[in-house]
RNA sequence: UCCCCUGUAGCUCAACGGUAGAGCGGCUUCCUGUUAAGAAGAAGGUUGUAGGUUCGAAUCCUACCGGGGGAG
């Protein structure tokens, strides 16, 4: 079995915070990774090529979207979603489990007629597509089974990925099912011999300190390759507890094994992940932030989160890159003014720029704070640009 | 010089006797395992000016001013 192999390069003397790579088949990830998300088995607008050239190693695909569309069957008859896609490089799927929260009613939109697409019980979740409204029922075995199809290296055990605020009894009851929602996963993965994919185990519990301790403890227990934080800033979670919750959970997780954030994070959350020991971390805020005219910049600290609105009138006529002294293809060539132009009259060039700028910026930052790491300055970094 | 058309929010227009709406734009906010090239909100007009008719005028009448077209 071809099995992942983490290798720590280094730990932070003065803080959680490591360095190191994972091993795929499908090539090298180096730890602390961001994680675009690429629901739709595309990060939107870019290309593979332009994707690397982002110094980004992995990205996300979703179960739930390949499901609906193209289907599995199309996509295992083109040979798994690395050849439907061209793309070369290590592959994560997410089981479909965060769409328990996002098209719940309780997710960040309501449905037009106020009813929900999807119900959960301690089978699994049956979903409605938002596409046409055909019905699906997704359990851990139909999960696995579909990321199974799809070959992406790393595959994600299914779960119940919560809503906030929740009382502890749901969010228990969503714990309880995640669990054994895990050793189902774990089963069905077994049951492939000689699998080339590697299974994480998620951890859920919501902000309740007890409850994360106990998932933690629980799937640090089983036969994972890695394990990850789930449900943890999806909704309304306070934000002190968001990193309160990497705090009770990490030190039960085993050392040896790739910790990945679900999720997270703006610039400064990604500080306080890594500076924690997180090893990976996936977020849409780069790439969909980007389409909506949102340009990463460091000078606009954090405060600013790091980011300005390039739509705004004030850049209508400013010749400068959208980021001065930026290395990544949009800056070289375009102006924020060209920027602003294109996003007013939504040109498709528009959303690729952005992009192309947001996803250097982020694979730049993992960079520099690797390398931080490895030379003990990772803190120094962290006060650098959080302050 | 005469005739016709026209003047309503930044722009393009709607309302054609009962005291003004839309789209776009501008502004603000939101977005954290993407239903997202998306969503929400507030602002913005003494309806060219001055009179008149009317219980009531953006709507009808008169004059003037501005814009467009036509005839000489």
């Amino acid at each position: 079995m071809a099995k992942l192999r983490f290798k720590i390069i280094h730990r932070d003397k003065k803080s959680k915070a490591r360095t190191g790579t994972i091993k795929t088949d499908h090539g090298i990830i180096r730890t602390p990774a961001f994680v675009p998300v690429g629901s739709g088995a595309t990060v939107k607008s870019l290309t593979p090529e332009e994707i690397k050239q982002a110094k980004i190693d992995v990205f996300f695909v979703n179960t739930y979207h390949m499901l609906f569309r193209p289907g599995i069957e199309k996509i295992k008859k083109v040979g798994g979603l690395h050849k439907f896609m061209n793309w070369q490089g290590p592959l994560m799927t997410d089981s479909g489990g965060f769409q328990a929260f996002s098209l719940s009613e309780k997710g960040p939109r309501d449905t037009l007629d106020g009813k929900s697409l999807v119900k959960i019980n301690s089978e699994g979740i049956k979903f409605k597509s938002v596409w046409d409204g055909k019905e699906m029922f997704l359990g851990p075995k139909e999960s696995i089974e579909a990321q199974i199809g799809f070959g992406a290296d790393i595959i994600m055990s299914f779960d119940e990925c919560t809503f906030y605020p929740i009382t502890k009894e749901r969010a228990k009851l969503a714990m309880d099912r995640t669990h054994q929602w895990a050793i189902i996963s774990l089963e069905t993965l077994a049951k492939r011999k000689n699998s080339e994919q590697n299974l994480f185990g998620i951890v859920q519990g919501s902000i309740f300190r007890d409850l994360r301790v106990k998932s933690a403890k629980y799937m640090a227990c089983l036969p994972f390759d890695g394990l990850a934080i789930g449900s943890v800033a999806n909704s309304q979670e306070p934000r002190e507890l968001v990193f309160a919750v990497l705090d009770w959970t990490l030190p039960y997780l085993p050392s040896e094994k790739p910790v990945h954030f679900l999720g997270v994070g703006e610039i400064e959350d990604i500080f306080l992940s890594v500076e924690k020991g997180i090893d990976s971390l996936d977020c849409v805020t780069p790439t969909r932030l980007g389409r909506m005219g949102w340009i990463f910049d460091k000078i606009m600290g954090i405060k600013h989160k790091f980011r300005y609105d390039i739509t705004k009138s004030v850049y209508a006529a400013d010749k400068n890159p959208p980021v001065i002294d930026c290395s990544c293809y949009t800056c070289q060539n375009f102006s924020r003014a060209y920027i602003n132009h294109l996003f007013r009259n939504r040109e498709l060039l528009a959303y690729r720029l952005a992009t192309t700028h947001n996803l250097f910026f982020f694979g730049s930052l993992m960079e520099k704070i690797s390398e931080s790491i490895a030379e003990d300055k990772f803190l120094r970094l962290k006060k650098i640009w959080l302050g």
